[in-house]
RNA sequence: GCCCUUGUAGCUCAGCUGGUAGAGCAAUUGAUUUGUAAUCAAUAGGUCCGCGGUUCGAGUCCGUGCGGGGGCACCA
């Protein structure tokens, strides 16, 4: 007779065995109706499980994780269904839970269309409404296989084939025509599921993920507890896209793309003006903490990039040029051996490390088509590289100054919330275990000495050393990794660098990769989507307009203009014959932060009337304490 | 690279089943001289992504190439 332990300790008994969904009755009629799922001894069990013996249970409803988990579980179960009866012959594969929804690949030689997704929407509501019951069979091995080969489900079963002889396979039914095989668990009926769900794409997809293997039809849908937190997450779906950086930086007039040159940056003067801006930030922030800047160049001769390992390992996304006399160069896709040959220039001591160079080197890769992305994803882009020639006692010291820089930075600019991702040796790897052992305490000191939250990907790191990642997160919550710091315990040895030791000995010195934001076109590209297009004053590519209000005030206006300009702000004057509402929405529509307001009264008193993006206030100000004012915030926060 | 989808004026888009292109905004010109998110009017503007085919006739249909978008794979 079971004995069963709820959550809150207490205790309920029965006389005979029960099932979860009486065990959620007798707790409340209302549990009762809720209860999705539940966990036996913090195993997810479906709710019709027959309970025979002691246990701890916990039910859950639409509101816990677990319950959300088992809706969208199956809706994706559901939709195949529907896929199934509207097009027969399509066969099933896999479809799992995915973060905010779920997804289902099908084998099927005609392509759904996005009027199929309506159609399959309609059946599934359908299916629901008839609440079918669920049914769950544990089923043999052979038969399994057997069965799904006979009814044409090949994926099916290679699936089973594939699932370890000891483990136990368990097909669901759901109504009486549909089943598959699925681990589950699952809720007792299609009723359960409810309404908040929608079909949102269809893509293609490699049978499984292998690009070797044929594609297969795959429909993402999303689903949720209630309508309510559907129409969130839509919104916040449309909130995604108005930040896309690719149309804000059309309609910001920042820069542009063109098919002479897919995946390479067109920078426009304003785009140009902010990437500068942070190059002259980050060169700034560099030299305070003793780097130097050097700059190398973008073509070198094959035979440096077969010493350095990349036209082995890299040579598949390398561009390369031969030139009339038939040499082979390479354009860089990386900025190391190039900096490696400036440290292995003359001769170096132990007193000139640790040695930090940084170059702002522009680097070319030959990304797949299909991988191209806005700024996010480019074949050009500029790093903000470094490289840190270092002996192994100094690797600790130089990675927690790396670490204090990279959020100095990543601050500056406003992310503070920032997540580490470091990742240890894996097993083919170059160099002695005692410095790995030392490179690996050296990153995780720097970490630790962060206080930040980290994640550890045991064996990720790269062949020739450990590394930290820079995860930050944006203004709605999306991650985007940036910064990067890698011990490199190989590539100095290879392309022999050396330094004179205290005892008069040449030794091969670490060098240590680090880069801010990684690609500062992509960081461009997320510096506009975290503030959708409205950058900080001090980095904003246009800073203020200045407006007069009729053209009577027009050589005012120029006047206020070249004096603003001339303590260092980006001021335009908008002369245009058009009215004062006319340019306020202008220039609010492409995000200038601040507009300068010139009429009688401002030349009279000799001032400005400000107006900022996205208030109607109005602020008055003489001509120089305005200059005084934001002289001082035309800098980076920390500088 | 693969699957689906898409390419018309500077921008955003319309153009039904094939009959040599339209709108709004922007631009230019003129009028207006404006006090906090679109003043009015006129004018100009297009190899309908490229190439090939079907057809009396192609922006429209077919093939192919290139680019964009959404995914998959890739991201050393």
């Amino acid at each position: 007779m079971p004995n069963i332990t709820l959550p809150d300790g207490k205790k309920l008994n029965f006389e005979k065995s029960i099932t979860g969904t009486e065990v959620a009755e007798k707790i409340s009629k209302s549990l009762g109706k809720q209860a999705l799922v539940m966990s036996i001894n913090g195993e997810l069990k479906d709710l019709y499980t027959v309970i025979e013996n002691d246990c701890s249970i916990k039910i859950f409803t639409a509101k816990d994780p677990e319950g959300l988990e088992v809706i969208r579980h199956d809706t994706a179960h559901i939709m195949a269904m529907a896929v199934q009866e509207l097009y027969p012959g399509t066969q099933v594969t896999i479809g799992p839970v995915i973060e905010n929804g779920f997804y289902y690949d099908f084998a099927r030689k005609e392509p759904f269309t996005s009027d199929d997704l309506k159609k399959i929407e309609k059946k599934m509501s359908e299916i629901i409404d008839k609440d079918v019951k669920t049914r769950k069979e544990v089923w043999e091995r052979d038969k399994a296989i057997s069965h799904f080969k006979k009814i044409g489900e090949k994926y099916k079963a290679e699936i089973i084939e594939s699932i370890p002889k000891n483990e136990e396979l368990t097909v669901y039914h759901h109504g009486e025509t549909w089943h598959d095989l699925c681990r589950g668990p699952h809720l007792v009926s299609s009723g359960k599921i409810g309404k908040a769900f929608k079909l949102t794409k269809v893509s293609g997809a490699y049978w499984r993920g292998d690009s070797n293997n044929e594609m297969l039809q795959r429909i993402y849908g999303t689903g949720w507890a209630t309508q309510k937190e559907l129409d969130l997450y839509l919104q916040r779906i449309e909130e995604a896209e108005k930040r896309d950086h690719r149309k804000i930086g059309k309609e910001m007039d920042l820069f542009h793309f063109r098919e002479e040159s897919p995946g390479s940056v067109f920078w426009h003067q304003k785009g140009w003006n902010l990437f500068q801006k942070l190059v002259s930030y980050m060169r700034m922030k560099q030299d305070h903490d003793g780097y130097k800047e050097i700059n190398t160049p973008e073509i070198l001769d094959r035979s440096l990039w077969e010493k350095s390992g990349h036209w082995e390992k890299f040579g598949a996304n390398m561009y390369t040029s031969t030139t009339p006399d038939e040499k082979v160069f390479a354009i860089k896709p990386m900025n190391c051996p190039g900096c490696v040959q400036v440290f292995n220039q003359g001769l170096k001591s132990y007193r000139d490390l640790p040695l930090k160079m940084s170059e702002f080197g522009k680097v070319h890769r030959y990304e797949p088509s299909g991988a191209l992305h806005g700024l996010l994803r480019v074949r050009a882009f500029t790093q903000d590289d470094a490289h840190i020639f270092c002996t192994e006692e100094q690797i600790t010291e130089e990675c927690l100054s790396v670490t204090n820089l990279i959020l100095e930075i990543y601050k500056d600019l406003g992310f503070e919330d920032v997540i580490l991702k470091y990742s240890d040796r894996p097993d083919l790897r170059v160099g002695d275990d005692k410095v790995w052992d030392k490179s690996e305490a050296a990153l995780l000191e720097a970490i630790k000495a962060t206080k930040l939250e980290y994640s550890i990907n045991k064996g990720e790191g790269a062949f020739y050393g450990p590394k930290i990642e820079f995860v930050l997160r944006d203004a709605i919550g999306r991650d985007w990794q940036c910064g990067t710091l890698q011990v490199d315990l190989n590539l100095p040895g290879r392309l022999g660098a050396s330094f004179v030791d205290k005892d008069g000995t040449k030794k091969v010195p670490v060098m240590l990769h680090r880069a801010l934001f990684g690609s500062l076109e992509r960081f461009i590209g997320i510096l506009i989507e975290n503030y959708a297009g409205k950058l900080p004053f001090w980095i904003s590519p246009l800073q203020a307009v200045v407006i007069p209000i009729s053209s009577d005030f027009d050589e005012y206006a120029k006047s206020v203009a070249k004096e603003l300009k001339r303590s260092g702000l980006i001021v335009e004057v908008d002369l245009k014959n058009h009215n004062l509402n006319y340019k306020i929405r202008d220039h609010s529509l492409t995000k200038v932060p601040m507009l300068l307001i010139c009429g009688k009264k401002e030349v009279d008193s000799n001032s400005v009337t400000i107006r900022r993006l996205d208030s109607n206030k109005q602020e008055n100000m003489a001509l120089k304490e305005f200059i005084k004012k934001y002289a001082d915030l035309n800098k980076a926060p920390s500088i």
